[in-house]
DNA sequence: AAGTGGTCTAGACCACCAT
DNA sequence: TGGTGGTCTAGACCACTTA
């Protein structure tokens, strides 16, 4: 497991060690004279390895704090239902994921594990879904994930505590469609009702594929993106 | 305009150059131990200020070979038209651009230069509409840009080399409609066609809004995404 | 005041590319 | 073979946060 670089080899090191949990998400990390002594190295090659992990969205930094885990999410936006939940959660709403279909389907590639769910939020006056999603993720690399219930359970953390893969990138494409009966009933729409569709493939680090999901999202689901010309 | 630290002022000095075109897209770039020289620094520094050129995509390096200038375009794929139309022109298309509406407006931010036009491609059967372009342009930051003829040249290069500006990051927002009566005769579909509409402020590395734009894709044109969690 | 991360120096050796 | 960029050392001083 050895790496051609001191400093790759640290941030692999560092970097396994958050995966694992043994640094905790929010948790001070070691400061980087501790890790000078620890890897028996300059400052300057902890720094370049710090630097990876920044820029994978593991640590934040701030001068004269001290380091800390941060576990950043796939998108800042609402492009995935996941950090949707966690925004609609602050305002004190609740939110909830009805299992449509979860079963076990046989593709060219191999096995997968396909997930449906309609996907919103608890209200007073009642349940509003905001996402259809259709997921599949491959057996080969999530075994026994079926034994998991994805009503009341992140798919995303799942993967990431039992099975230590971290989604990393993700290819998407869209449509528009016309609401079906069923999504019509669902998002309380007309049929024929035009609504937005996205293909995804979501890829880990080391480029395998995690997850191939469709997703439809309801009207009043704002979809914002943000793209950077660098960086 | 001084900047607090060596190698970001350094940073801004060699992009100034690069963006005012002393140092062109693809040319070699000068060497670390040049820069060392012309700026009085170390290596280090020196390197600490390329590594943010990098980011930004405005260099590439590789070991051993000089480093070299090399302009990024604001997405890799097919988010926008530019690009798009990049590749067509590659296959042996010809991109054509109609003007529908080129005029100046007055909103309660200032006045914006408007240019409605239809985009896509030149065929031996005819002319296929791919995109439907709604745009408007600060005139505080673009004077007289109605000047130009937008049926010919590209908005973004205009920007960039009479008026200096670069777009950096976009935020958008998508919407499926259907189509009407023009948009269905325009892309030869159906009227109440489903179709991908994007709404995206552009705005430059200061953070100045550059344009706000609203798209209306042809079903034909397969809209990709790429999305990183980190980098 | 002590400790942290941010910046910077002045070197060194290496891997890689072009000639 | 000479020059380039990639890696790494062993220091130093500073800005900032925390106690």
């Amino acid at each position: 497991m050895e790496s051609e670089n001191i400093y790759t080899a640290i941030a692999a090191k560092l970097r396994q060690q958050i995966m694992q949990g043994e640094f905790k998400d929010g948790a001070v990390f070691p400061s980087e004279s501790e890790l000078t002594k620890r890897f028996q190295v300059t400052r300057t090659t902890v720094r370049h390895a710090l630097e990876l992990l920044v820029n994978e969205g593991l640590l934040s930094k701030s001068q004269g704090r001290r380091n800390r885990v941060q576990i950043r999410k796939i998108t800042k936006t609402t492009w995935n239902f996941a950090s949707f939940s966690e925004g609609m959660r602050s305002a004190h709403e609740i939110p909830v994921s009805k299992v449509c279909k979860a079963q076990i389907i046989a593709a060219d590639d191999g096995s997968y594990f396909n997930l449906v769910r309609l996907r919103g939020i608890k209200r007073i006056a009642g349940i509003q879904f905001m996402t259809y999603e259709d997921t599949k993720v491959p057996l080969s690399l999530f075994p026994q994930i079926d034994r998991f219930d994805f009503s009341v359970v992140s798919l995303y953390e799942t993967m990431r505590k039992e099975y230590g893969i971290y989604p990393f990138k993700g290819e998407s494409q869209i449509f528009a469609v016309l609401a079906d009966e069923f999504l019509a009933k669902s998002f309380a729409v007309t049929e024929g009702y035009p609504l937005v569709k996205a293909v995804q493939s979501i890829f880990d680090r080391e480029g395998r594929l995690v997850e191939k999901v469709s997703i439809v999202y309801a009207p009043e689901l704002i979809i914002k993106l943000t793209q950077d010309a660098g960086h």
